[in-house]
DNA sequence: AAAGAC
DNA sequence: TCTTTGC
DNA sequence: TTTTTGC
DNA sequence: AAAAAC
Protein backbone atom coordinates (compact mmCIF):
# COMPACT_ATOMS: atom_id res chain seq x y z
CA UNK A 1 0.00 0.00 0.00
CA UNK A 2 1.03 3.49 -0.17
CA UNK A 3 0.74 3.88 3.52
CA UNK A 4 4.55 2.88 3.24
CA UNK A 5 5.26 5.97 1.85
CA UNK A 6 3.00 8.51 3.68
CA UNK A 7 4.39 6.97 7.26
CA UNK A 8 8.13 8.02 6.02
CA UNK A 9 7.69 10.98 5.08
CA UNK A 10 5.96 11.50 8.63
CA UNK A 11 8.50 10.04 10.40
CA UNK A 12 11.01 12.10 8.80
CA UNK A 13 9.53 15.21 9.62
CA UNK A 14 9.04 14.49 13.04
CA UNK A 15 12.70 13.53 13.62
CA UNK A 16 13.75 16.60 11.93
CA UNK A 17 11.25 18.50 14.41
CA UNK A 18 12.90 16.61 17.33
CA UNK A 19 16.06 17.15 16.67
CA UNK A 20 15.31 21.32 15.85
CA UNK A 21 13.57 21.77 19.33
CA UNK A 22 16.29 19.59 21.23
CA UNK A 23 18.67 21.90 20.80
CA UNK A 24 17.08 25.07 21.13
CA UNK A 25 17.80 26.61 24.12
CA UNK A 26 15.40 28.57 26.38
CA UNK A 27 15.52 32.42 25.10
CA UNK A 28 14.70 34.01 27.99
CA UNK A 29 12.89 33.32 31.44
CA UNK A 30 15.11 31.09 33.08
CA UNK A 31 12.86 29.72 35.85
CA UNK A 32 13.83 30.43 39.31
CA UNK A 33 15.48 27.88 40.99
CA UNK A 34 12.99 25.97 43.25
CA UNK A 35 12.45 28.22 45.96
CA UNK A 36 10.65 25.25 47.56
CA UNK A 37 7.57 26.00 49.35
CA UNK A 38 6.42 23.19 51.13
CA UNK A 39 5.49 20.01 49.96
CA UNK A 40 2.12 20.30 50.05
CA UNK A 41 -0.57 20.33 47.28
CA UNK A 42 -2.03 22.27 44.38
CA UNK A 43 -1.19 25.31 42.75
CA UNK A 44 1.73 26.41 41.49
CA UNK A 45 0.00 29.45 41.45
CA UNK A 46 0.65 33.34 40.62
CA UNK A 47 -2.04 34.97 42.01
CA UNK A 48 -4.06 32.09 44.36
CA UNK A 49 -6.16 34.88 46.49
CA UNK A 50 -8.06 37.91 45.33
CA UNK A 51 -9.64 36.03 43.07
CA UNK A 52 -11.60 34.45 45.76
CA UNK A 53 -14.22 36.62 47.55
CA UNK A 54 -15.55 33.86 49.49
CA UNK A 55 -11.79 32.08 50.77
CA UNK A 56 -10.79 35.64 51.14
CA UNK A 57 -12.76 36.83 54.25
CA UNK A 58 -12.09 33.19 56.12
CA UNK A 59 -8.35 33.66 54.73
CA UNK A 60 -6.21 34.75 57.12
CA UNK A 61 -6.58 31.28 59.41
CA UNK A 62 -6.80 31.11 62.54
CA UNK A 63 -3.44 28.73 62.94
CA UNK A 64 -1.99 30.91 60.83
CA UNK A 65 1.85 30.69 61.50
CA UNK A 66 1.77 28.05 63.68
CA UNK A 67 4.28 25.61 63.06
CA UNK A 68 2.81 22.01 63.83
CA UNK A 69 4.21 18.79 63.21
CA UNK A 70 1.10 16.30 63.02
CA UNK A 71 2.47 12.43 64.18
CA UNK A 72 0.76 10.01 61.41
CA UNK A 73 1.07 6.87 64.40
CA UNK A 74 -2.32 5.55 65.79
CA UNK A 75 -4.22 8.21 63.52
CA UNK A 76 -6.47 6.31 61.04
CA UNK A 77 -5.30 7.56 57.12
CA UNK A 78 -8.33 9.33 56.33
CA UNK A 79 -8.31 11.07 59.78
CA UNK A 80 -4.68 11.83 59.30
CA UNK A 81 -5.79 13.68 55.53
CA UNK A 82 -8.30 15.95 57.32
CA UNK A 83 -5.87 16.79 59.93
CA UNK A 84 -3.54 18.16 57.77
CA UNK A 85 -6.24 19.71 55.12
CA UNK A 86 -7.83 21.45 58.24
CA UNK A 87 -4.56 22.79 59.59
CA UNK A 88 -3.42 24.14 56.27
CA UNK A 89 -6.70 25.49 55.67
CA UNK A 90 -6.53 27.95 58.76
CA UNK A 91 -3.25 29.13 57.82
CA UNK A 92 -0.95 26.30 60.11
CA UNK A 93 2.67 25.38 58.58
CA UNK A 94 3.06 21.84 58.43
CA UNK A 95 6.44 20.78 59.58
CA UNK A 96 7.99 17.46 58.07
CA UNK A 97 9.96 16.49 61.43
CA UNK A 98 8.92 17.32 64.94
CA UNK A 99 11.93 19.42 65.84
CA UNK A 100 10.75 22.51 63.81
CA UNK A 101 7.55 22.50 64.83
CA UNK A 102 5.78 24.88 67.88
CA UNK A 103 3.37 21.99 68.76
CA UNK A 104 3.27 18.63 68.21
CA UNK A 105 -0.26 16.79 67.11
CA UNK A 106 -1.06 13.67 67.88
CA UNK A 107 -3.28 10.46 69.08
CA UNK A 108 -1.07 9.02 71.52
CA UNK A 109 -1.42 9.01 75.14
CA UNK A 110 1.12 7.31 76.36
CA UNK A 111 4.59 8.52 77.26
CA UNK A 112 6.24 5.22 76.43
CA UNK A 113 4.50 5.27 72.63
CA UNK A 114 5.31 8.75 72.16
CA UNK A 115 8.98 8.02 73.03
CA UNK A 116 9.00 5.33 70.07
CA UNK A 117 8.70 8.43 67.96
CA UNK A 118 9.87 11.39 69.17
CA UNK A 119 12.51 12.44 71.48
CA UNK A 120 11.43 12.83 75.12
CA UNK A 121 13.40 16.09 75.74
CA UNK A 122 12.49 17.43 72.36
CA UNK A 123 8.78 17.00 73.27
CA UNK A 124 9.42 18.91 76.61
CA UNK A 125 10.39 21.79 74.67
CA UNK A 126 6.96 21.87 73.08
CA UNK A 127 3.05 21.56 73.42
CA UNK A 128 1.94 17.89 72.74
CA UNK A 129 -1.97 18.13 72.20
CA UNK A 130 -4.35 15.54 70.97
CA UNK A 131 -6.04 16.37 67.29
CA UNK A 132 -9.08 17.66 68.84
CA UNK A 133 -7.05 20.90 69.53
CA UNK A 134 -6.70 21.52 65.89
CA UNK A 135 -10.56 20.69 65.07
CA UNK A 136 -11.96 22.72 68.45
CA UNK A 137 -9.68 24.96 67.36
CA UNK A 138 -10.66 25.78 63.91
CA UNK A 139 -14.35 25.36 64.94
CA UNK A 140 -13.91 28.37 67.24
CA UNK A 141 -11.47 30.14 64.64
CA UNK A 142 -9.15 30.49 67.13
CA UNK A 143 -5.93 28.49 68.39
CA UNK A 144 -7.25 27.37 71.67
CA UNK A 145 -5.02 26.90 75.32
CA UNK A 146 -3.14 23.68 74.98
CA UNK A 147 -3.66 22.89 78.69
CA UNK A 148 -7.49 21.78 77.54
CA UNK A 149 -5.92 19.36 75.29
CA UNK A 150 -2.67 18.07 76.57
CA UNK A 151 -2.35 14.40 74.81
CA UNK A 152 -0.19 13.25 77.53
CA UNK A 153 -0.30 13.87 81.21
CA UNK A 154 2.94 14.48 82.10
CA UNK A 155 3.90 17.14 79.77
CA UNK A 156 0.61 19.11 80.74
CA UNK A 157 3.06 21.86 82.17
CA UNK A 158 5.58 22.05 79.23
CA UNK A 159 2.45 22.26 77.12
CA UNK A 160 0.84 24.84 78.81
CA UNK A 161 3.96 27.12 79.19
CA UNK A 162 4.86 26.19 74.78
CA UNK A 163 1.78 26.77 73.44
CA UNK A 164 1.78 29.01 70.37
CA UNK A 165 -0.10 31.99 69.83
CA UNK A 166 -1.88 32.56 66.52
CA UNK A 167 -0.11 35.56 64.45
CA UNK A 168 -3.63 36.43 62.83
CA UNK A 169 -4.51 39.41 63.71
CA UNK A 170 -8.44 38.96 64.69
CA UNK A 171 -8.58 36.93 68.03
CA UNK A 172 -11.49 36.63 68.81
CA UNK A 173 -13.11 37.26 72.27
CA UNK A 174 -12.26 33.25 73.62
CA UNK A 175 -14.66 33.57 76.21
CA UNK A 176 -17.92 32.30 76.10
CA UNK A 177 -17.68 30.94 72.33
CA UNK A 178 -17.35 27.78 74.76
CA UNK A 179 -20.93 27.42 75.17
CA UNK A 180 -22.58 27.62 72.03
CA UNK A 181 -20.97 24.41 69.85
CA UNK A 182 -20.65 21.64 72.57
CA UNK A 183 -20.81 22.12 76.12
CA UNK A 184 -18.76 19.14 76.85
CA UNK A 185 -14.97 18.70 75.74
CA UNK A 186 -12.17 20.61 77.42
CA UNK A 187 -10.53 18.89 80.57
CA UNK A 188 -12.09 15.55 79.49
CA UNK A 189 -10.69 12.17 77.99
CA UNK A 190 -8.63 11.49 75.15
CA UNK A 191 -11.37 9.92 72.98
CA UNK A 192 -12.01 11.47 69.39
CA UNK A 193 -14.95 12.74 69.10
CA UNK A 194 -15.64 12.06 65.70
CA UNK A 195 -19.27 11.45 64.84
CA UNK A 196 -17.92 13.08 61.52
CA UNK A 197 -16.60 10.52 60.01
CA UNK A 198 -18.69 7.25 60.97
CA UNK A 199 -20.73 6.42 58.43
CA UNK A 200 -19.04 7.92 55.24
CA UNK A 201 -17.50 4.19 53.78
CA UNK A 202 -21.23 3.31 53.62
CA UNK A 203 -22.38 5.98 50.98
CA UNK A 204 -22.84 4.55 47.29
CA UNK A 205 -21.20 7.49 46.19
CA UNK A 206 -17.55 7.82 46.24
CA UNK A 207 -17.73 11.48 46.55
CA UNK A 208 -19.10 11.50 50.09
CA UNK A 209 -16.36 8.92 50.99
CA UNK A 210 -13.29 9.54 52.07
CA UNK A 211 -10.75 7.36 50.28
CA UNK A 212 -6.94 7.52 51.21
CA UNK A 213 -4.34 6.63 48.84
CA UNK A 214 -3.50 3.86 50.58
CA UNK A 215 -6.22 1.76 52.51
CA UNK A 216 -6.05 -0.33 55.39
CA UNK A 217 -6.94 -3.30 52.69
CA UNK A 218 -4.83 -1.97 50.21
CA UNK A 219 -3.55 -5.70 49.43
CA UNK A 220 -7.05 -6.69 48.64
CA UNK A 221 -7.40 -3.99 46.28
CA UNK A 222 -4.74 -4.56 44.60
CA UNK A 223 -5.43 -7.77 44.02
CA UNK A 224 -8.98 -7.09 42.98
CA UNK A 225 -7.19 -4.82 40.64
CA UNK A 226 -5.70 -6.88 38.42
CA UNK A 227 -8.80 -8.73 37.77
CA UNK A 228 -10.45 -5.31 36.91
CA UNK A 229 -7.69 -4.90 34.34
CA UNK A 230 -8.22 -7.88 32.92
CA UNK A 231 -11.80 -7.51 32.36
CA UNK A 232 -10.55 -4.24 30.93
CA UNK A 233 -8.77 -5.99 28.60
CA UNK A 234 -10.95 -8.08 27.36
CA UNK A 235 -13.64 -5.05 26.95
CA UNK A 236 -15.61 -6.26 29.41
CA UNK A 237 -16.58 -3.29 30.05
CA UNK A 238 -19.44 -3.80 32.36
CA UNK A 239 -17.34 -6.56 34.83
CA UNK A 240 -14.80 -4.31 34.86
CA UNK A 241 -16.77 -1.28 36.71
CA UNK A 242 -18.06 -3.68 38.87
CA UNK A 243 -15.01 -4.13 40.42
CA UNK A 244 -13.92 -0.70 40.35
CA UNK A 245 -16.91 0.12 42.09
CA UNK A 246 -16.08 -2.62 44.51
CA UNK A 247 -12.36 -1.30 44.67
CA UNK A 248 -13.22 2.45 45.88
CA UNK A 249 -15.78 0.74 48.43
CA UNK A 250 -13.03 -0.84 49.94
CA UNK A 251 -10.66 2.16 49.51
CA UNK A 252 -12.90 3.99 51.86
CA UNK A 253 -13.42 1.31 54.85
CA UNK A 254 -11.36 2.68 57.67
CA UNK A 255 -10.31 -0.72 59.35
CA UNK A 256 -8.62 -3.61 58.15
CA UNK A 257 -10.54 -6.62 57.28
CA UNK A 258 -10.45 -9.66 59.20
CA UNK A 259 -13.67 -11.37 59.10
CA UNK A 260 -16.83 -11.61 56.87
CA UNK A 261 -19.05 -9.96 59.62
CA UNK A 262 -17.29 -6.57 58.92
CA UNK A 263 -17.89 -5.95 54.96
CA UNK A 264 -22.03 -6.33 55.41
CA UNK A 265 -22.29 -2.46 55.15
CA UNK A 266 -20.12 -1.88 52.55
CA UNK A 267 -21.67 -1.02 49.46
CA UNK A 268 -21.04 -3.00 45.77
CA UNK A 269 -20.08 -6.43 47.09
CA UNK A 270 -22.02 -9.24 45.67
CA UNK A 271 -21.58 -12.68 45.55
CA UNK A 272 -19.25 -12.64 43.38
CA UNK A 273 -16.84 -10.37 45.39
CA UNK A 274 -17.76 -11.45 48.27
CA UNK A 275 -16.75 -14.84 47.52
CA UNK A 276 -13.10 -13.23 46.43
CA UNK A 277 -12.88 -11.52 49.30
CA UNK A 278 -13.55 -14.52 51.70
CA UNK A 279 -10.82 -16.29 49.85
CA UNK A 280 -8.77 -13.85 50.46
CA UNK A 281 -9.05 -13.82 54.70
CA UNK A 282 -7.45 -17.30 54.56
CA UNK A 283 -5.15 -17.02 51.56
CA UNK A 284 -4.42 -13.64 51.45
CA UNK A 285 -4.69 -13.83 48.03
CA UNK A 286 -7.26 -14.74 44.78
CA UNK A 287 -6.52 -17.12 43.00
CA UNK A 288 -7.98 -16.01 39.99
CA UNK A 289 -5.48 -13.03 40.43
CA UNK A 290 -2.67 -15.05 41.02
CA UNK A 291 -3.47 -16.83 37.57
CA UNK A 292 -4.21 -13.67 35.34
CA UNK A 293 -0.49 -12.59 36.78
CA UNK A 294 1.46 -15.00 35.45
CA UNK A 295 -0.80 -15.50 32.19
CA UNK A 296 1.10 -14.56 29.03
CA UNK A 297 -2.07 -13.39 27.24
CA UNK A 298 -2.82 -10.98 30.44
CA UNK A 299 0.74 -10.09 30.43
CA UNK A 300 1.00 -9.15 26.85
CA UNK A 301 -1.94 -7.42 26.58
CA UNK A 302 -1.31 -4.96 29.55
CA UNK A 303 2.04 -4.13 28.30
CA UNK A 304 0.41 -3.35 24.57
CA UNK A 305 -1.79 -1.05 26.11
CA UNK A 306 1.01 0.47 27.44
CA UNK A 307 1.90 2.21 24.38
CA UNK A 308 0.02 5.47 23.71
CA UNK A 309 -2.85 5.14 21.42
CA UNK A 310 -3.03 1.32 21.87
CA UNK A 311 -6.21 0.22 23.85
CA UNK A 312 -7.69 -2.92 24.55
CA UNK A 313 -9.02 -3.52 20.91
CA UNK A 314 -5.86 -2.57 18.98
CA UNK A 315 -4.02 -4.90 21.67
CA UNK A 316 -5.63 -8.40 21.41
CA UNK A 317 -5.74 -7.76 17.24
CA UNK A 318 -1.64 -7.54 18.15
CA UNK A 319 -1.56 -10.66 19.96
CA UNK A 320 -3.62 -12.73 17.64
CA UNK A 321 -1.48 -11.72 15.25
CA UNK A 322 1.03 -13.47 17.65
CA UNK A 323 2.69 -10.56 18.33
CA UNK A 324 4.22 -11.06 22.14
CA UNK A 325 6.30 -8.49 22.73
CA UNK A 326 7.91 -4.90 22.19
CA UNK A 327 10.32 -5.96 19.78
CA UNK A 328 7.60 -8.12 17.97
CA UNK A 329 5.67 -4.77 17.76
CA UNK A 330 8.43 -2.69 16.78
CA UNK A 331 9.56 -5.19 13.95
CA UNK A 332 5.68 -5.56 13.22
CA UNK A 333 5.31 -1.65 13.01
CA UNK A 334 8.86 -1.14 11.28
CA UNK A 335 7.78 -3.59 8.63
CA UNK A 336 7.20 -1.47 5.43
CA UNK A 337 5.22 -3.64 3.72
CA UNK A 338 2.32 -5.28 5.11
CA UNK A 339 0.32 -6.81 2.67
CA UNK A 340 -2.32 -5.89 4.88
CA UNK A 341 -2.13 -2.62 4.19
CA UNK A 342 -1.62 -1.29 7.84
CA UNK A 343 1.92 -1.82 9.93
CA UNK A 344 0.53 0.38 12.20
CA UNK A 345 -0.11 4.13 12.27
CA UNK A 346 2.18 6.82 12.41
CA UNK A 347 0.62 7.30 16.55
CA UNK A 348 1.90 4.00 17.52
CA UNK A 349 5.27 4.27 16.48
CA UNK A 350 5.71 7.38 18.27
CA UNK A 351 4.18 5.90 21.29
CA UNK A 352 6.16 2.69 21.23
CA UNK A 353 9.85 5.03 20.96
CA UNK A 354 8.37 7.22 23.77
CA UNK A 355 7.11 4.31 25.90
CA UNK A 356 9.79 3.42 27.79
CA UNK A 357 10.19 6.94 28.79
CA UNK A 358 6.97 8.18 29.36
CA UNK A 359 6.79 4.52 31.84
CA UNK A 360 9.04 6.44 34.73
CA UNK A 361 7.25 7.98 37.02
CA UNK A 362 7.12 11.91 37.78
CA UNK A 363 8.59 12.90 41.33
CA UNK A 364 6.30 15.50 43.13
CA UNK A 365 9.56 17.60 42.93
CA UNK A 366 9.87 17.33 39.43
CA UNK A 367 5.99 18.15 39.28
CA UNK A 368 6.20 21.50 41.02
CA UNK A 369 8.86 22.19 38.58
CA UNK A 370 7.14 21.73 35.55
CA UNK A 371 4.39 23.67 37.16
CA UNK A 372 6.76 26.57 37.60
CA UNK A 373 7.43 26.07 34.12
CA UNK A 374 3.92 26.38 32.81
CA UNK A 375 3.10 29.32 35.24
CA UNK A 376 6.20 31.29 33.78
CA UNK A 377 5.04 30.70 30.18
CA UNK A 378 1.82 31.31 30.88
CA UNK A 379 2.30 34.97 32.83
CA UNK A 380 4.22 36.10 29.58
CA UNK A 381 1.55 35.44 28.09
CA UNK A 382 -0.96 36.79 30.32
CA UNK A 383 -0.23 38.25 33.46
CA UNK A 384 -2.17 37.66 35.87
CA UNK A 385 -3.46 34.30 34.83
CA UNK A 386 -3.88 31.35 37.55
CA UNK A 387 -3.02 27.67 37.38
CA UNK A 388 -3.49 24.37 39.59
CA UNK A 389 -1.40 21.55 39.12
CA UNK A 390 -4.52 18.58 39.54
CA UNK A 391 -4.35 14.80 38.66
CA UNK A 392 -2.77 12.55 41.02
CA UNK A 393 -0.22 15.37 41.93
CA UNK A 394 -3.15 17.22 43.56
CA UNK A 395 -4.33 13.76 45.36
CA UNK A 396 -1.05 13.57 46.98
CA UNK A 397 0.47 11.03 45.05
CA UNK A 398 4.29 10.76 45.96
CA UNK A 399 4.78 9.85 41.68
CA UNK A 400 2.79 10.90 39.04
CA UNK A 401 2.50 9.41 35.68
CA UNK A 402 1.52 12.33 33.85
CA UNK A 403 1.14 16.26 34.61
CA UNK A 404 -1.93 17.74 34.24
CA UNK A 405 -2.59 21.68 34.84
CA UNK A 406 -5.52 23.19 34.75
CA UNK A 407 -5.29 27.48 34.08
CA UNK A 408 -7.49 30.60 33.39
CA UNK A 409 -7.19 34.05 32.06
CA UNK A 410 -7.40 37.27 34.91
CA UNK A 411 -10.07 38.54 35.75
CA UNK A 412 -10.48 41.35 33.63
CA UNK A 413 -11.34 40.84 29.95
CA UNK A 414 -12.34 37.28 29.46
CA UNK A 415 -12.01 38.22 25.75
CA UNK A 416 -8.33 38.85 25.75
CA UNK A 417 -8.57 35.16 26.52
CA UNK A 418 -8.72 34.11 22.92
CA UNK A 419 -6.56 30.71 21.71
CA UNK A 420 -4.95 30.52 25.55
CA UNK A 421 -3.67 26.86 24.39
CA UNK A 422 -2.97 27.58 21.48
CA UNK A 423 -0.60 30.27 22.33
CA UNK A 424 0.69 28.95 25.72
CA UNK A 425 1.96 25.59 23.74
CA UNK A 426 3.31 27.42 20.82
CA UNK A 427 5.47 29.26 23.39
CA UNK A 428 6.49 26.38 25.18
CA UNK A 429 7.31 24.44 21.99
CA UNK A 430 9.70 27.77 20.74
CA UNK A 431 11.25 27.60 24.33
CA UNK A 432 11.75 23.59 23.38
CA UNK A 433 9.62 22.96 26.25
CA UNK A 434 6.88 21.02 24.52
CA UNK A 435 8.06 18.34 21.82
CA UNK A 436 4.82 16.35 20.70
CA UNK A 437 1.73 17.68 20.76
CA UNK A 438 -1.13 14.24 20.45
CA UNK A 439 -3.93 15.96 20.49
CA UNK A 440 -4.19 19.78 18.94
CA UNK A 441 -6.65 22.02 20.67
CA UNK A 442 -10.24 22.58 19.75
CA UNK A 443 -10.70 25.92 18.00
CA UNK A 444 -13.27 26.56 20.29
CA UNK A 445 -13.97 28.97 23.09
CA UNK A 446 -13.30 32.20 20.13
CA UNK A 447 -14.76 35.45 22.10
CA UNK A 448 -16.54 33.07 24.70
CA UNK A 449 -17.37 34.31 27.48
CA UNK A 450 -18.83 31.21 28.96
CA UNK A 451 -17.90 27.50 28.23
CA UNK A 452 -19.93 26.35 25.22
CA UNK A 453 -22.61 24.42 26.68
CA UNK A 454 -22.35 20.36 25.97
CA UNK A 455 -24.82 18.04 25.18
CA UNK A 456 -22.40 15.47 25.73
CA UNK A 457 -20.73 14.46 28.19
CA UNK A 458 -16.98 14.95 27.73
CA UNK A 459 -16.03 18.19 28.78
CA UNK A 460 -15.94 20.77 26.39
CA UNK A 461 -12.59 22.55 27.18
CA UNK A 462 -10.26 23.57 25.38
CA UNK A 463 -6.63 21.18 25.88
CA UNK A 464 -3.75 20.04 24.62
CA UNK A 465 -2.46 16.69 25.16
CA UNK A 466 1.55 17.29 24.87
CA UNK A 467 4.46 15.51 25.75
CA UNK A 468 7.11 17.99 27.31
CA UNK A 469 11.13 18.05 28.32
CA UNK A 470 12.62 19.70 31.26
CA UNK A 471 15.24 22.53 29.68
CA UNK A 472 18.92 21.21 30.40
CA UNK A 473 19.46 23.97 32.84
CA UNK A 474 16.97 22.71 35.09
CA UNK A 475 18.33 21.15 38.24
CA UNK A 476 15.55 18.19 37.40
CA UNK A 477 16.84 17.94 33.89
CA UNK A 478 17.01 14.15 33.44
CA UNK A 479 16.19 14.15 29.80
CA UNK A 480 13.11 12.16 29.89
CA UNK A 481 10.22 13.45 27.95
CA UNK A 482 6.90 13.47 30.44
CA UNK A 483 3.08 13.37 29.50
CA UNK A 484 2.06 17.04 30.08
CA UNK A 485 -2.11 18.33 29.82
CA UNK A 486 -2.44 21.67 29.64
CA UNK A 487 -6.40 22.36 29.98
CA UNK A 488 -8.00 26.07 29.83
CA UNK A 489 -10.74 26.78 31.87
CA UNK A 490 -13.01 30.14 31.10
CA UNK A 491 -13.40 32.12 35.13
CA UNK A 492 -16.29 30.88 35.42
CA UNK A 493 -15.94 27.26 35.63
CA UNK A 494 -12.25 27.40 36.47
CA UNK A 495 -13.16 25.92 39.66
CA UNK A 496 -15.43 23.44 38.35
CA UNK A 497 -12.58 22.14 35.50
CA UNK A 498 -10.18 21.61 39.27
CA UNK A 499 -12.39 19.63 40.68
CA UNK A 500 -13.05 17.68 37.23
CA UNK A 501 -9.41 17.38 36.54
CA UNK A 502 -8.53 16.30 40.35
CA UNK A 503 -10.28 13.01 39.88
CA UNK A 504 -9.71 10.44 40.82
CA UNK A 505 -11.94 8.29 37.70
CA UNK A 506 -14.31 6.58 40.00
CA UNK A 507 -14.65 10.15 42.19
CA UNK A 508 -15.51 11.88 39.14
CA UNK A 509 -17.72 9.20 37.46
CA UNK A 510 -19.80 9.54 40.95
CA UNK A 511 -19.96 13.27 41.18
CA UNK A 512 -21.83 13.17 37.54
CA UNK A 513 -24.09 10.25 39.29
CA UNK A 514 -24.64 12.30 42.48
CA UNK A 515 -25.09 15.74 40.47
CA UNK A 516 -27.93 13.55 38.06
CA UNK A 517 -29.44 12.57 41.10
CA UNK A 518 -29.99 15.80 42.47
CA UNK A 519 -31.44 17.15 39.38
CA UNK A 520 -28.06 19.16 38.27
CA UNK A 521 -25.66 17.88 35.82
CA UNK A 522 -21.82 18.20 36.34
CA UNK A 523 -18.69 18.27 34.27
CA UNK A 524 -15.33 19.90 34.07
CA UNK A 525 -16.50 22.49 32.17
CA UNK A 526 -19.50 22.90 34.09
CA UNK A 527 -22.87 23.01 36.59
CA UNK A 528 -26.17 22.90 35.12
CA UNK A 529 -29.72 22.49 36.61
CA UNK A 530 -31.16 19.78 34.43
CA UNK A 531 -34.59 21.52 34.26
CA UNK A 532 -33.84 24.44 32.69
CA UNK A 533 -30.07 23.68 32.05
CA UNK A 534 -29.33 27.14 34.15
CA UNK A 535 -25.61 27.46 34.46
CA UNK A 536 -24.99 27.90 38.15
CA UNK A 537 -21.09 29.05 38.70
CA UNK A 538 -18.78 28.15 41.69
CA UNK A 539 -16.78 31.36 43.17
CA UNK A 540 -14.72 28.16 44.85
CA UNK A 541 -13.53 24.12 44.57
CA UNK A 542 -15.49 24.71 47.90
CA UNK A 543 -18.40 26.63 46.32
CA UNK A 544 -18.73 23.61 43.85
CA UNK A 545 -19.37 20.91 46.42
CA UNK A 546 -21.84 23.80 48.17
CA UNK A 547 -23.59 23.98 44.91
CA UNK A 548 -23.75 20.13 44.18
CA UNK A 549 -24.79 19.82 47.91
CA UNK A 550 -22.23 17.66 48.62
CA UNK A 551 -19.95 17.59 51.78
CA UNK A 552 -16.47 18.61 51.53
CA UNK A 553 -13.50 16.02 51.00
CA UNK A 554 -9.92 17.12 50.36
CA UNK A 555 -8.06 16.16 47.20
CA UNK A 556 -6.48 13.68 49.41
CA UNK A 557 -8.88 11.66 49.74
CA UNK A 558 -10.47 11.78 46.49
CA UNK A 559 -8.05 8.45 45.80
CA UNK A 560 -11.06 6.02 45.01
CA UNK A 561 -9.44 4.17 42.67
CA UNK A 562 -6.07 1.54 43.64
C1' DA B 1 -15.72 15.71 22.18
C1' DA B 2 -12.04 15.39 19.03
C1' DA B 3 -8.51 13.31 16.45
C1' DG B 4 -6.76 9.96 13.43
C1' DA B 5 -6.99 5.73 10.82
C1' DC B 6 -9.78 3.04 8.04
C1' DT C 1 -17.34 4.16 11.56
C1' DC C 2 -14.20 2.51 15.03
C1' DT C 3 -10.77 3.34 18.51
C1' DT C 4 -8.40 6.01 21.87
C1' DT C 5 -7.81 9.81 24.75
C1' DG C 6 -8.91 12.43 30.11
C1' DC C 7 -10.17 12.66 35.27
C1' DT D 1 -36.85 -9.69 34.96
C1' DT D 2 -35.13 -5.70 32.61
C1' DT D 3 -32.39 -1.72 32.64
C1' DT D 4 -28.54 1.08 34.01
C1' DT D 5 -23.94 1.67 34.85
C1' DG D 6 -19.95 9.12 33.47
C1' DC D 7 -19.57 12.02 30.57
C1' DA E 1 -20.98 -7.74 38.21
C1' DA E 2 -24.25 -5.23 41.06
C1' DA E 3 -28.24 -2.50 42.07
C1' DA E 4 -32.39 -0.04 40.86
C1' DA E 5 -36.69 0.09 38.55
C1' DC E 6 -34.36 3.99 34.19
Amino acid sequence: MRVKHLLGHQSLKYKNALRATGEVIMPFKRPRPPPVPHATNSSSTSTLLSTNHEHKRLRRGCLHGIKAYILSAKIDGAEYEILIGEAEENGAELCKTPAEADIIVTAIGMKKRLERHIDWNMAKGKAVVRPDWIRDSVKKSEALPCGDYAAISDLLDSSIENCPESSSSQSQPPDQAEASTSQHQSTKESTLPDLVYEPRYKSRFACERYSPLICPNQDLVKELHIIKLAREMESEERSALSYSRAISAIKAFPEKIKSMSQISDIPYLGDKLTGMIQEFLSKSTISQARQLSSDTRYQTLISFTSVYGIGPHTARHLYDLGLRTFDDLSRYLGSDDNAEGSGGSFAWREGLRLRDELSVKIPRAEVEEMGRLVDNALQDILPGSESTICGGYRRGKLESNDVDIVFTHPQGQGNKANNMIARLVERMRKDGLITHTMHAPSVRSKGSLRPPTNHDGWDTLDKSLTIFNLPKTSPYYKGIHRRLDLIYAPREVYWTAVVGWTGSTMFERDLRLWAKQKGLKFDSSGITRRRDTKALYATSERDVFKLLELEWIEPRLRNADL
